[in-house]
DNA sequence: CCAGTAAGTTAGTACTTAATCACTAACTAC
DNA sequence: GTAGTTAGTGATTAAGTACTAACTTACTGG
């Protein structure tokens, strides 16, 4: 039994929770799976966090945060195509690395209309902030353009579903994917 | 009680279960949640269908079909530009009077992930063996060009999101939406 | 009218799972 | 060393849920 702070248990609790969650979603993931990939005891993540849901919000948080962060350092000091290009690799990096954290979007989106119906208004509430927030981060390096950030997050939002489906690397959808984002992403000023 | 023939209640049924799945995705509606939107009593579902799966399994089929012929039915007979405008505006008639087809589209996208955990890997094969045919479906229309597939497709994913997350009509982030899918969906000949 | 069939229900089972409680083991300061 | 605190476990529970089996009600053809 290897021992930790509280608070290092929580980080590895998060990141657990975001695989996990990234997998099954909110209801098709219980804590039992997350203890376990945790190596802990489901009921202590009782002690780390007040419920299942707080496990969800704090592995979603950390998820946008994330993907924020990403964007926001690719394009540090770029702008316009360079920015783009920047942003468009870094968001390749964490494809391979990392595609839970795509998953784990598409996890938080769907999961905000269940949320919604148990009177739980907050949680959409907050999955669009962290959007707007992902939006204006992207918008300023791509010249303050709102086409071209749309374009960009719809090629994004693309990707997420096409890894989420399980579409091989050499998978022709694929194709027409890098050229086309250079191409119909181009910049026009 | 309304008494139906079988095959009239398999319809009900999956009309109610595309509602429900698309709120509360696979794991988080019960089979209870969609017999009480059928106006029958639970176990009889199970005469229907041989289980839970197979509903949304249908649920999901039905989906695709319908997304499909809608742009089929749309892009009849037109080409380029005029066929981009009408299979767009026919999509935003889908998600005033159908949002619910996008939102079980994103479901069983982030299902694919959960059942090819539990060895099922048909579902997914199922899941990409339509996106591709709704590729194809758009792909002539559009030119056979690629990239503008590419393009409209992942504008079409953005909307799905967005709709998920619930940004009202209104919000800002659908401004620059219709303009730039115009404009960065334009026909390059 | 009645026999067969198809539509539908009520009651119940087996199982999963979020959450609680009482308890134990390890670290830390004096 | 020992007192107090913090990390962690085992046992349990109550609620929910997919699915089964046995029974009932309505329609239909001869």
């Amino acid at each position: 039994m290897v021992r930790m702070s509280a608070e290092e248990r929580r980080e590895s609790v998060i990141r657990a929770a975001t695989i996990e969650f990234a997998r099954g979603g909110y209801h098709g993931t219980s804590t039992e799976a997350i203890a376990k990939r945790v190596g802990v005891s489901q009921p202590y993540l009782f002690r780390l966090f007040p419920g299942k849901k707080a496990i969800f919000l704090a592995a979603a948080a950390r998820c946008v945060e994330e993907t924020i962060r990403t964007f926001d350092e690719a394009a540090e000091g770029l702008r316009g195509e360079e920015a783009l290009h920047a942003m468009a690799n870094a968001y390749t990096k964490v494809i391979a690395e990392h595609p839970e954290r795509l998953l784990m979007q598409m996890q938080m989106y769907v999961a905000v209309g269940a949320a919604e119906e148990e009177g739980d208004h907050e949680f959409g509430a907050a999955v669009r902030e962290g959007w707007m927030r992902l939006w204006d981060t992207v918008h300023l390096p791509l010249g303050a353009d709102a086409g071209e950030t749309t374009n960009f997050l719809a090629y994004g939002m693309l990707i997420n579903c096409l890894v989420a489906m399980g579409f091989p690397p050499e998978h022709r959808v694929w194709e027409g994917m890098y050229p086309s984002a250079r191409d119909t992403g181009r910049l026009r000023k």
